[in-house]
DNA sequence: ATAGAAATGATAAATATTATTGAAAAGTTT
DNA sequence: AAACTTTTCAATAATATTTATCATTTCTAT
């Protein structure tokens, strides 16, 4: 697992190399996902990079979080509610999801897969895995 | 695998049991997501039972749908785009999922994942995998 | 058949995302 | 450093998706 220094270094190599501007705006997106592991929304992000840089606009964290995925830095997630949201940690993991407050955490699991190659005629090269429960805060909720 | 004639007697059961009224519009609802197996979007769910109830309104389509995830007849997903998809196919299963145009199709796995039932302070209850890939079409397409 | 509860349809409102456009910033060449 | 080109930005408008409201209709139990 790299650092947070680390991985904005690789961003700025990525950049360079794909030649794409490293702009504050962009550094500051980057920099909130790689902070936060709690897979933020569009709009947690906006509201996170707000507090450097007041004027950044919604439209410019939706097109630089595109642009992020696009360049392979982060995820796109989808698990439930309307909204997407982004995951910086783009190494091999699954994701533990609470079913009843939508709390996503990472997950390493031991067990591990074996995928056929074709599959119903799909080539394959990736899975993940999502499992579903309940939180630790949620389960205390629910005995109250 | 239960087919569609048993499918509609659960549902007819359920709603007693519960005390949910069995309208027309929401046996069409459950029978168009019976009858496709591409994990509709809430629109085109909507589109198809228009063509037996052309007045119905989207808002009840989707009420409907949120109706029948309630009392656990369908599963909402959500795996890419910014639409939410359903699928009445609430038994076991896992789904293979194309990159480049989006398809989604149900598989059934012979590997099994041992899931403790706590994880990270979660307590768990079920998983679902998803493998990503390239389906037939797309890969043709692709040498083309 | 009727009363009461619940569901529907139409529409408005809210939320989420994308496209457009002109201006500003950064990079290049001289 | 100035002129020119390219890229990015913010603001706005436009579109897409989902939810809420409310008068009316439909369903179900009696």
């Amino acid at each position: 697992m790299q650092n947070t220094h680390e991985k904005l270094e690789l961003f700025v190599k990525k950049c360079k190399e794909i030649g794409l501007k490293i702009t504050p705006q962009r550094l500051a997106v980057y920099e909130v996902l790689l902070k936060s592991y709690n897979h933020p929304t569009v709009e947690e992000i906006y509201e996170e990079v707000k507090k450097m840089y007041p004027y950044v606009s919604l439209a410019t964290v939706y097109r630089t979080l595109e642009t992020l995925e696009k360049i392979g830095l982060v995820k796109r997630v989808c698990f439930w509610g309307n909204s997407a949201r982004y995951d910086a940690n783009t190494s091999e993991h699954h994701h533990l999801i609470c079913e009843k407050c939508g709390r996503i955490e990472d997950i390493d699991l031991e067990q591990k897969l074996a995928i056929p190659e074709n599959l119903q005629g799909f080539k394959t090269h990736s899975y993940s895995v999502n499992i579903y429960g309940l939180c630790s805060e949620c389960q205390s909720n629910q005995q109250a």
